[in-house]
RNA sequence: GGAGAGGUGGCCGAGCUGGCUGAAGGCGCUCGCCUGCUAAGCGAGUGUACGGGGAAACUUGUACCGAGGGUUCGAAUCCCUCCCUCUCCGCCA
């Protein structure tokens, strides 16, 4: 959420930044409903002012016979901030739903554009492989080995879900086991494990909510939904709370399954790993002070590009422009992994900067000293890495002519040892 | 699922025969005093949000005692609904 502060007294800046997003978001209905809600505001508290101050009387009065006009009275003045109370409430409730789908302000160094076409390469690792042959797309060579299973997952449940088997669910696991323990011990994080399903304010709190409900799972009978991301339940874990300033950064990773409807992606990615509804993450997330969110959002990337290092998988980093940022972001950079199967950079990381915007929804603050006023933390996040996507990466990166697959040597320990995947 | 207890400020904990209670008391914390140091002691202060005034320090109004509604001139205190926590029983990975 933006700050309502800075919107009355800056709109039309704010409303050539959200433009920069791409879509016009006029601000004229936001400063009228400001406006009235003050208006009210400040006549319920007059009448209210007025009651408190001729109830005390009343309770002063020993005889009430004395009083008997001013409790008649107030009875009136009860009947108008009712009244007033209720058109408050509306409007209120109206000046939240518009602010709630108000996206957040990109970043000032956050590169002007149009559409991904004007995202920003900053740095190419590692080298792209020559192939002396034709390589395979991880579909077939996951189902070659017999490690993944498309056709029976379909049975199971249906389009958009995979059936691990054998070295591939294996595989799966050692990823998730390697990637905490990276960020647990060499880059100090705390490993949480959430609950997979959160009600609809911690949604609210971190921004998929009211506006994207339609690629939430919701489940039945409590109104309740399965996380898309651990970004949900781990942001969430300081909500409405106010934090020491010495207690920061807070630095936490967690893995957690992700559950998207992908509803406006119908047809894209149907083959494969790509785009699944259900799919493993370790998600990385840091509170930080307002003054440090820039450098521990490059610190947070350098974590998730350690990933792609040590398994020595072929990437670049790009820095997505204003029209490509998500709601919630102001600044975004993304990993994107080679696929030789594809022969293109498919993302595996999204890094973001969230700056107040999720904070000042979710109520995270700080103090910077003791005594001192409470501010909003900055909250940021990025995977690190998608395991799905990590594990095709391997498969396609690490294949054989033969049809096997290599194990990377940092997963080995994780494997038992193997150094090959190699069917049956 | 059944029975009971409870949710108050950073924490503990009063109040709950309605009014002078943003809320006693204690702890913690901050500042000052005192003391050779520490400890103890003394004094003052110590919530959040929104609105008005002010350049600011600050000041003023309103709201908030789990959430929402009701009764009343007036509710932390009475009534209703919901949520959550704890204890016991049942069931279960």
């Amino acid at each position: 959420m933006l700050d309502v502060k800075f919107l009355r007294d800056n709109l039309e800046q704010v409303e050539q930044r959200l433009a920069t997003r791409g879509s016009v978001i006029s601000l004229d209905e936001f400063r009228d409903l400001d406006r009235k809600r003050r208006e009210l505001l400040g006549e319920a508290d007059n009448l209210k002012a007025e009651k408190n101050r001729v109830s005390a009387l009343i309770g002063k009065t020993k005889d009430k016979s004395q009083v008997k006009d001013e409790i008649m009275r107030m009875k009136e003045v009860s009947v108008q901030i009712k009244d007033l109370d209720e058109q408050l409430r509306e409007t209120s409730d109206a000046l939240q739903q518009i602010l709630m789908v108000f996206p957040n302000l990109p970043h000032e160094q956050c590169p002007i554009g149009t559409s991904e076409d004007d995202n920003v390469e900053i740095r190419q690792w590692g080298t792209i492989p020559e192939y002396s042959y034709e390589p395979k797309a991880h579909w077939d060579i996951g189902e070659a080995l017999d490690i993944l299973d498309f056709e029976r997952a379909g049975k199971l449940t249906g389009s958009r879900f995979t059936l691990y088997k054998g070295a591939g669910a294996r595989l799966e696991r050692a990823l998730i086991n390697f990637m905490l323990d990276l960020h647990t011990e060499q880059h100090k994080y705390v490993e949480m494990l959430p609950p997979f399903m959160v009600n609809r304010a911690s949604m609210t709190g971190t921004g998929q909510l009211p506006k994207f409900e339609d690629d939430l799972f919701h489940v039945e009978g409590p109104d309740y939904f399965l996380i898309p991301t651990a970004e949900v339940p781990v942001t969430n874990i300081h909500r409405d709370e106010i934090l020491g300033a010495e207690q920061l950064p807070l630095c936490y990773t967690a893995h957690t399954p992700c559950f998207r409807k992908e509803a406006g992606s119908h047809g894209r990615d149907t083959r494969g790993l790509i785009r699944q509804h259900q799919f493993n993450k370790v998600e990385l997330v840091k509170f930080v002070v307002p003054q440090d969110s820039d450098q521990e959002l490059d610190t947070l990337l350098g974590h998730a590009e350690k990933v792609l290092q040590l398994l020595e998988l072929p990437y670049r980093v790009v820095d997505l422009c204003s029209a490509d940022i998500g709601f919630s972001a102001a600044r975004t950079f993304d990993i994107e992994v080679w696929l030789p199967g594809q022969s293109v950079y498919r993302e595996i990381s999204s890094c973001s900067n969230f700056r107040d915007f999720q904070a000042r929804r979710a109520a995270i603050r700080y103090r910077r000293e003791e005594g001192a006023k409470p501010e909003f933390v900055h909250t940021i996040n990025g995977s690190g890495l998608a395991v799905g996507r990590t594990l095709l990466a391997v498969l396609e990166n690490y294949q054989q002519e033969n049809g096997s697959v290599i194990v990377p040597e940092v997963l080995r320990p994780y494997m038992g040892g193997l150094e090959r995947i190699t069917g049956k």
